[in-house]
DNA sequence: ACAATTCTTTTTGTATACAATATTGTCTAT
DNA sequence: ATAGACAATATTGTATACAAAAAGAATTGT
């Protein structure tokens, strides 16, 4: 059974400038001309401004007195700050994955990584990206922890922290995947979980020290 | 230097929703009225509406399609998966205070307990639940993670989870504060982190516990 | 040439109006 | 009495209008 069609146009406005961020159209510190978006999209002003209000609420966009909506642009610091709260995140979902995950579902995350050796074939790099976002997608969505997979759909935060690509090699970071998988199929929670926050403290450091040169 | 006042009718109208939310004056689950809020705030159904996207945003309003706003009613297993939510984070915020936080906040937060033994004395049960909101806040503020500070801050997700007193007695919790505390001082990052997201599992396993009878 | 000031233009923030839809209440037939 | 059909009412979601504020352009004075 499909569901019936019973949208309303604030939401179809919200999913497509939501939409427009993620594609780059809209740009990070950018201004959001309302007029000329409602014109745009075929709407009056008043779903645009539903539409920002919830995403300023969601932190994508931020509204500053009088001046209006701007496109957030997250500063080096946040983005660092980003990098933690995902270790802290992820951190207790493959837990979760290690105490009560299937059989299955573990060997589905797993297996996330399988025909990838080092050094990496041409075409391999675009690849290892996809698995990368696949492998923490999963472990967020076998956690069964419905609040945590809800954050990382809505949240600005999480999606952001993805936005300049990698900023490891696979050099570095496959081995460390490979050590969370192993102590996750050996159903050491703990460790699983100390793994996956110094994985993403270590990428913290790392983007960290990249911007003092 | 005092900020001047230079606000949004739409923040005044927010602030004023979500105060009415925490007091407890909109419950849970009930239906927001667009024109009777107008009217009792004295202003037009504009900002109103500006001000609920945003908190629907934030997961305290939930917006039904055609039908309005109704203040978010959040389910036993969404307060399960907060606590979980929190243990990630907090766990987060305790290593990076063992990391990074000077010695002076950190007696900050280990003194917050000073004073209380078991059992409590009379009156002592509404401080210790004061002391508990206190080190708690305090971790986040010192862990010196501005995404994290402001999370707490905003969103609906994480007040909520004190939203039925305490959980457990301080009888249980107090000496797990106490050995978080002691890892702290001891900037044994990492053991703190354990310390701290055990503590909010066992929350949410009492929590979870009570509700089957 | 450049700074300060005034005048325009643009764009926001808010109010109001109204059509579409959901809800409630009434009536009728079984 | 109960269930269903229909009408009346209440509310939403959207459009439009406009005053006030900010940004930008033109003008003046130094």
């Amino acid at each position: 059974m499909s569901k019936i069609e019973n949208k309303i146009l604030t939401d179809l406005v919200y999913e497509k400038i939501k939409t427009m961020i993620d594609d780059g159209v809209l740009l990070p510190g950018s201004k959001v001309n309302k007029a000329e978006l409602a014109e745009m999209l075929g709407v009056s002003q008043t779903p645009i401004n539903d539409a920002l209000s919830r995403l300023a609420g969601e932190k994508f966009i931020e509204q500053k007195s009088r001046q209006g909506y701007f496109v957030r642009a997250f500063s080096d610091a946040e983005l660092c700050a980003l990098f933690e709260v995902r270790g802290g995140l992820e951190g207790v979902a493959i837990r979760l994955c290690a105490e009560n995950a299937g059989d299955g579902e573990l060997r589905q995350i797993a297996s996330c990584f399988d025909g990838f050796s080092l050094p990496l074939d041409e075409g391999g790099y675009n690849d290892y990206i996809h698995a990368d976002k696949v492998f923490h997608e999963k472990i967020l969505a076998f956690s069964g922890n419905i609040v945590i997979t809800e954050m990382a759909r809505t949240h600005g935060y999480l999606i952001k922290s993805n936005q300049k690509g990698l900023v490891r090699p696979p050099e570095e970071t496959l081995p460390e995947h490979r050590e969370i998988i192993a102590a996750l199929l050996a159903r050491d929670a703990g460790k699983a979980q100390e793994f996956m926050i110094r994985h993403h403290l270590r990428s913290r450091d790392v983007f960290k020290a990249s911007l003092r040169k």
